[in-house]
DNA sequence: CTGAAAGCGCTTACAG
DNA sequence: CTGAAAGCGCTTACAG
């Protein structure tokens, strides 16, 4: 392994002044500093990252904890974890992807052992059980997902009450008065997942500003369930002309729903999503949706936390939370009811 | 922060007598063992992982290289990407994420700084760049795709010569003289995704043996252009009876495109596809498939990884190729043909 | 503008 | 069975 050591040798200079010409910390003569340089690159040396972070106490890591819970969506989780990386990598920081089943001791492991400077967490929970070991650490952590207490903590999300109401207020001014709402399973809601019910109580609340029936209900997340519960859905609510899914796993298995129905949107049914504009190109989804923007709160996550990480002001600015205002993306799925 | 130092003050000990407890490398009256036992839990001591990767020259991390490339398809990668770090994380070793657009010098980095012990590599073309960096690495490599060249790597696949002719041999036994393969779109085979040919070829060869005719054509991974290239291709063969994936996009859009043209698999057309069951899942597709195994060749590549790693031997073991061997899972979406 | 030295927090021969 | 010391490869005050 070729250490500073070697580069100082090669350059016949010391430690020390091979150090600083390399990091530009102080003045260094344009010669030694052209030696420096190519010796570096004679050697083909790199620095040691352990050594440098027990020298500098910064990895240049940031964290990933991401749980990948049986009834949740996979797939919408992968566009989260690349906001992160890629907005990681332009800061200049490698990410650690953490997938433990328990999150909270896992947490505790990489940041007692300071494996990072930082840490972002996706899929938060109303009680996360990480977000006390978080706030205990003695690095920042940014948060996308809302929970019920933000203390300490940087926090980003799509605004999930407003898309609520956008999307009844949408079906609304188009003729419908009979809707259905589909949210994630039960089971996401017992374990805190709080924007379903911050989408649907708001929804529920603008529905009845509007006069318009919402019959609120959970899906599944698993086929064949999900599925299943579609069909029993559009049985039980047979003059419902307009769906609203809060539910990824719903949304992609609405197309065969459908198929199998004989029905066509909006001809038949108006339909409104709420996922990214990536998950319904691959997905293959036709559906009108409220876009909501995975890769931009990744990056947003990410660059509050490097700002935290990198300024001593940072450290002591207050906490922010901050909500993605949601759009949407007209797909053509949604018309006047058929009278 | 809590050293060792602290925890050898209050256990009463010196520190080289502290690390021995801790780690069992040497005998320790059980007296001394509890004091530093205790003090480590009084304390809340976590060794210091860049001291320790120092002192050791082991991180207890693997890079995780994945590519996400434009015209590939990602949820199908991140169920190999879960294989991987799962499996590191029950084997002791955290999972360093880099999904860099420049695979070949995100390696040199991670590698020359000693970020991680081992590597694996996701996505593996025939002349993959990041080998000859891989190869020039001090630590091992894994890989999960065959490339060209195999020296100084350990290699796992899928049998995709084996899976094509499983696909054509069982259509051919159902009764269909003529079908159309469907392969990833020509830009992964540019880039050396060799699975495509391997599969290709090895179904043509098959369908030439049985008399069968076989259409073999690249499609496309996103949409919309996906979806229009499957309708283009059941119009141009319209004798066609059966219909090979290999290619998870156009999966995914199948159930719309038929859909759309109004047909039912098996009753109007039999299909096979090549995806995992967790994919199939995911994506609501109730086609028969070859099980693509993500998640079994993140295992194997970790496992084969961390034993090079650990042991003197593993590093001098000959390097294996091996190839998973491909199973058919019956969604009953084959049939014999219509007459 | 440059160098010698201390220190980051561990592990592990070397001594006893 | 235990301790004092060296060393892993960096960075950064301290001196000049």
């Amino acid at each position: 392994m070729v250490t500073i050591g070697d580069v100082a040798r090669a350059a016949g200079v010391s430690r020390s002044t091979a150090s600083y010409a390399l990091s530009g910390k102080r003045a260094i003569s344009a010669e030694v500093r052209q030696r420096v340089n190519d010796a570096v690159l004679r050697l083909g040396y790199t620095p040691n990252a352990g050594a440098r972070a027990l020298a500098t106490s910064q990895t240049m890591v940031i964290g990933l904890l991401a749980q990948f819970l049986e009834d949740e969506f996979a797939p919408a989780m992968l566009e989260y974890m690349l906001g992160v990386s890629d907005t990681a990598r332009e800061l200049g920081y490698d990410t650690l992807l953490v997938t433990d089943g328990d999150g909270a001791s896992a947490l505790r492991r990489i940041t007692d052992s300071r494996m990072v400077d930082g840490l972002v967490l996706l899929n938060v929970a109303q009680d996360d059980v990480r977000l006390p070991v978080l706030r205990a650490a003695p690095q920042p952590g940014a948060l996308v997902g809302l929970p019920g207490d933000c203390s300490g903590l940087d926090v980003f999300d799509l605004d999930f009450e407003e898309a609520g109401r956008m999307m009844v207020d949408h079906m609304h001014r188009l003729g419908h008065r009979e809707l259905i709402l589909v949210s994630q399973p039960e089971h996401v809601v017992e374990r805190g997942g709080a924007y379903v019910w911050r989408l649907q109580d708001a929804a529920l609340q603008q529905a009845r500003l509007r006069g318009v029936t919402l019959h609120a209900v959970f899906g599944e997340s698993r086929q064949p369930a999900v599925g299943r519960s579609l069909h029993g859905l559009l049985d039980t609510y047979p003059d419902a002309t307009g769906l609203l899914l809060n539910n990824e796993a719903a949304a992609a298995a609405l197309p065969t729903v459908l198929h199998e129905r004989g029905l066509t949107a909006p001809d038949d049914l108006s339909v409104i999503g709420r996922y990214s504009d990536e998950f319904a190109r691959v997905f293959s989804l036709p559906y009108s949706s409220i876009e909501s923007a995975p890769d931009r709160l990744g990056r947003m996550a990410v660059r509050q936390l490097v700002r935290r990480i990198e300024s001593e002001t940072g450290r002591a600015e207050p906490y922010v939370v901050r909500f993605v205002a949601p759009e949407l993306v007209d797909r053509k799925s949604t018309a006047a009811p058929r009278t």
